[in-house]
DNA sequence: TACATTTGCTTAACAGTGTTAAATTATTTA
DNA sequence: TAAATAATTTAACACTGTTAAGCAAATGTA
């Protein structure tokens, strides 16, 4: 009697849809709005069964973390071999470390909760504004060229800010690491960008 | 008849309360678990007359963005003024902008989208390590001590890490900045880690 | 003072959520 | 065919945000 495996084969199926399903309902509507109940429906069966499959729905969520972690790393290997100088190597991984995010961006939303959940439309606020001008006078004013170039500005302010905010949120995700030694960390990369701010 | 202003008052300050408790209720147990109920319970209300106060749980939210971009625009002045010179000045802001997301850890987690509502509880997956190795192996490709300082090696993995997901995170919330330009400082960015590799 | 009106607040309800237990249907086994 | 097992659904519970209806107390008006 093959139909045992069989009918293994078709629960592993039902398994994978549930994930598909999940996933396709997130780049739809995005995370806030995933349900089982919607789950179900996308597979054409009712809630409950779900729970054959998967402890709940946090158990789906992990099982797509861990698949988004195996996606990722197999573009990170990909990137390495295609460069042979190990500056090479790290660059390209960091590319594609990119890409990724982009490409699989429910899935890095997933994997480092960057979750855009509360505040749907962050319209900028007047409020945010102050606090990105009084950054961006302080930028202008260590620029030594005439007249300044207010894209270069921007793009410096981005860049400040990106460090700050990934250490930040790093830190929040995996919140085992030292506090002081992450502060030594983000001091040398502030004077870094601030020395060479003219460039 | 002066009550209208003391009648006037009470209302200011329960819509005070209202952001007080739910400020209280994210601090105990993360926003996931904020509620109307739990916030009409901690004021000795029912849900309801939240909604006289605020449109919806949204309008909370958004109330409770505005006061940390308040909070956040004086800690950067104060610590502005608190320097002469702008490079001083800068690594100081950001460096007040960096103690502000701890010291005000859930009202940063509002404002930039720093949610980890899903797996509560990310226990390093194996799968993550694998990511984690192949790019820390390159690192020490690059590095010529000998012996090799793993936590140097650690703290240019939380570097790049950092600058790169800040990026990413940045340009999701912000997704209106073009995506090529982005590649572009990213690419900068990276260059510089990479050079002063071994500093 | 007596009535009408507004205000403040609560109860009840709706539609949705994750999850579990019981009931039901379909399939396999004896 | 009858019994046992598996597959699936229905019903329910305790939540969620939100709205409408109802009530009671305070206020305005005659």
């Amino acid at each position: 009697m093959g139909s045992k495996e069989r009918i293994q084969r078709l629960k592993e199926e039902t398994r994978l849809n549930i994930l598909d399903a999940a996933l396709e309902i997130v780049k739809e509507d995005g995370w806030q709005s995933l349900s089982m109940r919607k789950i179900a429906d996308k597979i054409e069966y009712t809630a409950p069964i779900i729970y054959e499959y998967f402890a709940n729905k946090e158990g789906i969520l992990l099982e797509l973390t861990r698949k988004g972690y195996i996606i990722l790393f197999q573009e990170l290997k990909a990137a390495k071999i295609q460069h042979e100088l190990p500056q090479d190597q790290l660059e390209g991984m960091w590319m594609a470390y990119w890409n990724f995010a982009f490409k699989y961006k429910e899935l890095y939303q997933l994997m480092y909760g960057v979750d855009m959940s509360c505040c749907e439309v962050i319209k900028a606020f007047p409020e945010s504004e102050a606090t990105t001008n009084i950054i961006c006078d302080t930028i202008k004013d260590l620029m030594t060229a005439n007249p300044i170039n207010d894209d270069l500005v921007c793009r410096k302010y981005f860049t400040f800010w990106s460090v700050v905010h990934g250490l930040i949120s790093i830190n929040f995700v995996r919140k085992g690491t030292d506090n002081t030694t992450n502060q030594h960390i983000l001091r040398d990369a502030l004077k870094g960008i601030i020395k060479y701010i003219n460039d």
